[in-house]
RNA sequence: GCUCCCUUAGCUCAGUUGGCUAGAGCACCUGACUCUUAAUCAGGGUGCCCAGGGUUCGAGUCCCUGAGGGAGCACCA
């Protein structure tokens, strides 16, 4: 052991482990403990387990009594039960009993019963110390609030803080029924690269890393989209692929900088069936999660019955900002409109469209609360969205606002090679003028394209998003197990 | 990247206009207690006041710089 500089509270444990292991009982030597009964389960069963033996394990959060009796609350998977230690049933160890810790783990055996107070619990006639804690856990009555700390030492949140055990309980279930949904409509769940030597699928700065032995630079991939509409090119109709992507941008209550996006293709069908599931997912999600139409998130209620709202995006911005981008075709006329609205576009190359996109920023995102599907974006902020046949300044894209934020982003897939390579060019053109988040120029997937894209819809939504939401959580870190954090030194 | 706020015991927090040896609850240690449950009773503070400078007779407190975190803004979906 080395000679670390130890607060005496640390000390004291450390004194214990050590009496332990010259008493030849060290408690890391335990290798496995059968369990057969969980707290929950006994809790809600407990006439079946009334008298009944059963073997338990798990972590002492409290401890009450100590003269020849005591009560240990023991936490494990599923939530807590008491201990009840009598001398008289553990005539041999009870006074090394006294001397464990709250954070000890141990295996217990024993019947169930009720105190005289009525409290379910274990009359232990064996117990065993399956690890002991060094560390000192946080009060019991305020648990650990300190954000730092329980996002650096989740595992001590997870412990303390049971509501959070909740929350990723929940993730996992939205996520398993993420994929009932798709795998019930015959989609394919599959694995593309996270490594590739050109990241694109969306308008991000990518995180960029070394291969040594082909000494080329590879980056990390900020989106699904291109290896997805490569396997519909390879004759997969149906695929989704739910996984991790980065992006090298700021961090905030909304972005962390590796997430989890959800992203599905379906050849043979367009924006408008894309709504249609987005709704029946959202529909789905609500009914098998939280057993109803009605999500409670803060203060709003959001209604996630379909049909949602649909409205295009230059109707919004008339509506909002009171100005009709529909009607202009000049650039400096949609410059002006912006100035007057106070929306900053200086340093912006001029569209029309893209001033009309930074308007609805400003003026209509946060608006929208309930869900909300936006419309027919314009085409130079959609590289690789189908134009809309009636009208080619927009695209069969739709965005889904839900509470102010954007949770899905869907559209009509541009499979006109020489459409898509005019536009990657057209962003090769924004790169090389300093927009370092502009789509990199990619010839294998114009080449797919040339070998024939169906028609085909895809969308994506974010999921750490999507679990905020249903969770009720108010920082995408608290959906998150280890949020990214700056390391301390 | 910018602005504001926070950082004191293992945890949650007090700490006055700068003043003597640094405070509470939980946890912990010693002792009592054979049905407790925020157990109780008696005794005991266990501390790099985030770090480094500075002002001062004297700094947890005031000033500067830095670190980490939070909120907002910017950037971004």
């Amino acid at each position: 052991m080395t000679t670390e500089n130890l607060s005496e509270i640390l000390e004291v444990r450390r004194d214990k482990l050590k009496k332990l292991q010259e008493a030849g009982k060290n408690p890391f030597e335990q290798t496995s403990f059968d369990v057969s009964a969980l707290a929950n389960e006994v809790e809600a069963n407990f006439e079946a387990y009334e008298e009944k033996a059963v073997t338990m394990a798990g972590r002492i959060m409290s401890k009450r009594g100590q003269g020849k009796v005591g009560f240990y609350d023991l936490q494990d998977s599923t939530g807590r039960i008491q201990l009840f230690l009598k001398k008289d049933l553990l005539p041999e160890s009870y006074d090394e009993i006294k001397t464990y810790d709250i954070g000890d783990i141990v295996g217990v055996k024993g019947e169930i019963f009720k105190t005289k107070m009525g409290q379910i619990s274990v009359r232990v006639s064996g117990i065993v110390l399956l690890s002991k804690s060094l560390q000192v856990l946080p009060e019991k009555y305020h648990g650990l609030k300190d954000m730092d700390l329980r996002y650096r030492q989740r595992y001590v949140d997870l412990i303390v803080n049971p509501e959070v055990k909740d929350v990723f309980k929940k993730r996992s279930l939205i996520m398993r029924k993420i994929r009932e949904f798709y795998d019930a409509r015959g989609f394919l769940e599959v694995e593309t690269p996270v490594l590739s030597s050109i990241a694109g699928g969306a308008n991000a700065r990518p995180f960029v890393t070394h291969h040594n032995a082909l000494d080329i630079t590879l980056f990390c991939r900020i989106a699904l989209e291109l290896s997805l509409k490569r396997l519909i090119v390879g004759g997969f109709d149906k695929v989704y692929e739910m996984s991790r992507v980065f992006r090298n941008e700021g961090m905030d209550a909304t972005h962390n900088p590796e997430f989890t996006l959800l992203e599905s293709y379906e050849a043979y069908a367009n924006y408008e069936d894309l709504m249609k599931m987005i709704e029946e997912l959202y529909s789905f999600l609500a009914e098998e999660v939280n057993h109803s139409e009605i999500v409670q998130y803060g203060d709003k209620e959001i209604s996630l019955k379909a049909p949602f709202k649909k409205a295009r995006m230059v109707d919004l911005v008339k509506e909002y900002a009171n100005v009709d981008f529909d009607v202009m075709t000049d650039v400096e006329e949609a410059r002006a409109a912006a100035k007057e609205l106070h929306v900053d576009v200086e340093g912006k190359d001029g569209s029309v469209g893209e001033i009309m996109a930074e308007v609805f920023d400003e003026y209509v995102e946060d608006k929208l609360i309930q869900p909300t599907f936006v419309t027919m974006h314009p085409v130079e902020i959609s590289p690789l969205a189908k134009k809309d046949p009636k009208d080619p300044r927009y695209t069969e894209r739709f965005e889904l606002f839900i509470n102010g934020a954007e949770c899905a982003n869907a559209f009509s897939e541009l499979n006109d090679p020489i459409d898509q390579k005019e536009r990657f060019m057209s962003q090769v053109q924004k790169k090389s003028e300093g927009d370092d988040e502009a789509h990199p120029y990619d010839a294998d997937f114009i080449n797919a394209l040339e070998v024939g894209l169906p028609p085909t819809g895809g969308l994506g939504i974010g999921i750490d998003r999507l679990i905020m939401l249903f969770t009720n959580q108010h920082t995408i870190r608290d959906v998150i197990l280890f949020p990214t954090m700056k390391p301390i030194d």
